[in-house]
DNA sequence: CCCCCTAAAGGTCATCTTGACTAAAAACTA
DNA sequence: TAGTTTTTAGTCAAGATGACCTTTAGGGGG
């Protein structure tokens, strides 16, 4: 803070709790993480993992602890990063909540579940999360598209997809990665052109993997490079706002 | 909030404050307004302005009336955005204080200062308030160096470099601008022949201003586009982190 | 063993955009 | 009228992109 004004009666203590959007794709599809909330408010209803920050505790540790509790990965590989924040009064019924919310992005691993919370816990297409009015609790529904839009523009000029694969990863692999956040398919060739030039975004490993049909694909490790310039272009279809087919 | 434990001993309850990046452009620099903090904490230093979310108040609206409070001016066409929160405990000796941080964009008008916490306020240029180490109160150089690069980076890909400028404005006007956030200088024709063809970004009044020197130029207003498809490059030089003379 | 199927990988080509420059236009000044 | 200054308009080569085609390298079926 820093304001000079100290009027005790004109500002109120509030309850600061992190909220994680975790994404993977799952079936060529991009989805979230939801739990379903045992207590009221919004009992039974489906809700981002969250939960209080505590005594003496920096937010992003929050994030990261909740992180870990509710997917049981502590992998710091894991992209994790501030979303926004979100302090409506009314947000939450039972007082004043301020949540700072948190994007996650894992790639689909067996999901070795250790959680402590993860009781009720479950992957969901956020196609259909976001498509069911009022499916989720508090105003996670527009936390959830933010972090939807967030994810889209990210893959548009950083790296971050590769933090949606298991390395190695076939440049085919990355771009349904692509195709599942951005919901439209992109021309293999071009796409592969973009990636295998972009400098530091891959790096071979010189190994191939073979699959079920079709030549072997090459196989990639992450390269260095945060930043992708150029950018990659997102056509226009779904380049503002909604999937089409939402 | 959301997580489904509600353990009071585990956590506390904090004080929610609002604090402001007002850039304007003064002299083909970037400045940022800052006040002197009257007491203690960290009493004398310069600080960001900022203040106490109210009760009820829902955060964007204490960011707006800050705003107004320092700047005097209200009017909604000035940019104000959410940049990010920040909340690492011991960030405020008093205790634990989680701010917004948020970023505002205004031309430099005659400053019809009205603001009632306005006492020892100030533009400064971002240069030098980055420059000293240490001249800022709290964490304010985190968050000002993290604004300045949210405003480097959202001048590529956007049309906010108009929330600089008085309409009706020429295009060197709008190109001082990015020269003044990024630091650097751009070639006049291709900027020109960039921005003006860019859909929606500019709409010509048809009229023209006749300066000191030089043929007279062309008015625009801002056009409709909020985007910059595709984004105007910034060149290397300043692409990452710092300005080359910090 | 050969042919077909599939997906990866490589190539072509017209179009756009960009950065670096050159040059013309339109005002004022000396 | 010549010189200065800033805006505005080209030119041109290099690079990136989208659409599309072809080749490569595997497996499987007949």
């Amino acid at each position: 803070m820093s304001g000079q004004r100290d009027r005790r009666a004109e500002h109120e203590q509030a309850s600061v709790t992190v909220d994680l959007v975790i994404f993977t794709i799952r079936g060529d599809e991009l989805q979230v993480l939801l739990i379903e909330r045992g207590k009221e408010p919004f009992a039974g209803m489906q809700a981002l993992p969250g939960g209080y920050v505590r005594i003496g505790e920096p937010l992003h540790d929050a994030a990261r602890r909740e992180l870990a509790e509710e997917t049981g990965v502590d992998d710091r590989r894991l992209h994790l990063e501030q979303l926004r924040s979100y302090g409506n009064p009314g947000r939450d019924p039972r007082g004043r909540v301020v949540t700072v919310a948190y994007l996650a992005l894992r790639p689909d691993l067996p999901t070795p579940r250790a959680g402590t919370d993860a009781s009720a816990a479950g992957w969901v297409p956020v196609e259909e999360a976001l498509a069911e009015a009022d499916s989720l609790a508090f105003d996670h529904e527009v936390i959830l598209q933010d972090a939807l839009e967030k994810a889209r523009t990210k893959l548009e000029y950083t790296t971050v997809a590769t933090a949606f694969c298991v390395e190695p990863f076939t440049v085919s692999e990355l771009r349904r990665v692509y195709e599942a956040v951005w919901g439209i398919a992109l021309d293999p060739s071009n796409f592969r052109r973009k990636v295998t030039r972009a400098e530091d975004f891959l790096e071979a490993t010189g190994e191939r993997r073979i699959l079920d049909a079709g030549r072997p694909a090459a196989l990639y490790r992450r390269g260095g490079a945060a930043l992708l310039s150029p950018p990659l272009h997102r056509p226009e279809d779904a380049s503002r706002g909604r999937l089409l087919s939402f």
